[in-house]
DNA sequence: AGGAGCGGCCCGGTGAGTGGAACGCTCCCG
DNA sequence: CGGGAGCGTTCCACTCACCGGGCCGCTCCT
């Protein structure tokens, strides 16, 4: 609803439209994305139009979504390359049958998924890289975990805690409460809250060169897998990814 | 060498900029992007700055390099999304100890590699989506199988031909040849050429929705792996790949 | 001590970018 | 079978955001 930036500078709004383009789950219209953006039509006619000349845009028909260009520049970005490399030996030896190693980092108020190893990594259904609530995820709470609270308040507001099952806290002080609890003990578990059947737990692993925080996770269907038994094995895990990765690496709270 | 685009539009600068920052393989001074791009000092502040306040770009020190951000946007890339979700899994079938199955695609007149499934998938050492030269890897090959004459020639300019090893195809007519042959047989084959002591061999995946042609290769080291073996099941693997992913497949030149 | 290189910043001039308005088109609905 | 609501597209005069030469202070080398 307006707002916003109020710069008009032309990087600032061709990256939101990329950012429409990328919450959406699909090609959207030219009208669409002027309305979604509140950028007039013959503005983002033309910024659309410069961005598919840069391959940052594709454009089927009359449908515009984001290009190889985005993806090619993605995949050089030096952070999670590096977290990737320095993770991917970690995650396979932990991976066993019935549990899905997950490597994410937080970034924009949400989980963005970088790595996922599941089944001894023989198999992978969905791609990684996508995004997790925070509140509602293992992940999430072990990355809430390494914000200070002046990060973490803004995070925990009631609107961004959405129910996406029974089981989902979406109760900021009790949200709170256990991020608390994560700093002092080094372990985030998850029960029910994103999807109903599943649980896990999660481990911070440290802030990155460039204050990125990363963590470990696993994840799996109740009797098939018991987060409270690899807790160990996890934070081991942690331990080695950080120094490999360049990150400082995460310490419990010690008070 | 200047000359380039002569659009000095905002955001065909920023492109360039990204483009300096991903062809680096490490953070740059302001200096030296400037001196790569021909904008002038002043201007690339700048824009730098901007692209640091859109976390396009991350500033540590003195140094500039790529964002999270640009990650964030590039994992949401609806294209190779849908053929890493097509691919993992036939990839994960035909990986085994000894070989390393790639998948990629052809991007900027280079093999850009979007998936890497190594030793049945347990081990993957380094993180997927590197670029590689495409006349002197199979899976290059096999991409540039699939582009008519009018976008080949260009690629196989002498000059692009870089000798990486002393086997590598320097020889524009010997790779036209190859390809031709590529396109009749459905499989390239790759002997040395890229690295002493590797072999591999790669078939056409066919065009993705927008124009973007992949590909499916295994490698491996002489003795461990023999190429000539599994022509078949790559082949069967790439037609499964094709319609999964949204593609038009490839099929062998009929004449 | 000097100077070569760096990153950072100022400020007047100007053309790239802007966006309201109008166009042709395809649909859908009365 | 009109008509009008939506779409993408184009035009063009205005104007302000962007430009970049020049300059500063700093840190390394020599």
């Amino acid at each position: 609803m307006a707002g916003s930036t109020d710069a008009p500078s032309v990087l600032g709004r061709a990256f939101e439209l990329l950012g429409v383009l990328e919450r959406a789950d699909g090609p959207m219209g030219l009208s669409d994305i002027a309305a979604a953006t509140g950028i007039p039509k013959a503005t983002t006619f033309r910024l659309l139009g410069q961005l598919v000349e840069q391959r940052a845009v594709v454009r089927k028909g009359e449908l515009y979504a984001l290009g190889m260009r985005l993806f090619a520049l993605g995949s050089a970005v030096g952070i999670p390359r590096r977290l990737q490399d320095a993770a991917l030996p970690v995650m396979g030896e932990l991976s066993d049958e019935g549990q899905v190693v997950h490597l994410g980092v937080l970034d924009a108020g949400t989980v963005l998924q970088i790595q996922r190893v599941a089944h001894g990594a023989r198999e992978s259904r969905s791609a990684p890289s996508t995004r997790r609530p925070l509140h509602a995820t293992a992940l999430g709470k072990a990355l809430l975990a390494q914000v200070p609270d002046e990060t973490l308040l803004p995070l925990l507001a009631p609107s961004r805690l959405e129910a996406l099952t029974p089981h989902t806290i979406t109760d900021p002080t009790r949200l709170h409460h256990q991020v608390v609890r994560i700093r002092q003990r080094g372990v985030a578990f998850e029960h029910d809250e994103w999807m109903v059947g599943y649980c896990a737990l999660a481990v911070p692993i440290g802030t990155l060169a460039d204050g990125v925080v990363a963590a470990i996770s696993m994840a799996g269907r109740y009797g098939r897998f018991d987060p409270s038994r690899s807790v160990h094995d996890l934070q081991r895990a942690a331990a080695r990814i950080a120094p490999r990765a360049g990150a400082q690496a995460w310490s419990p709270e010690v008070r």
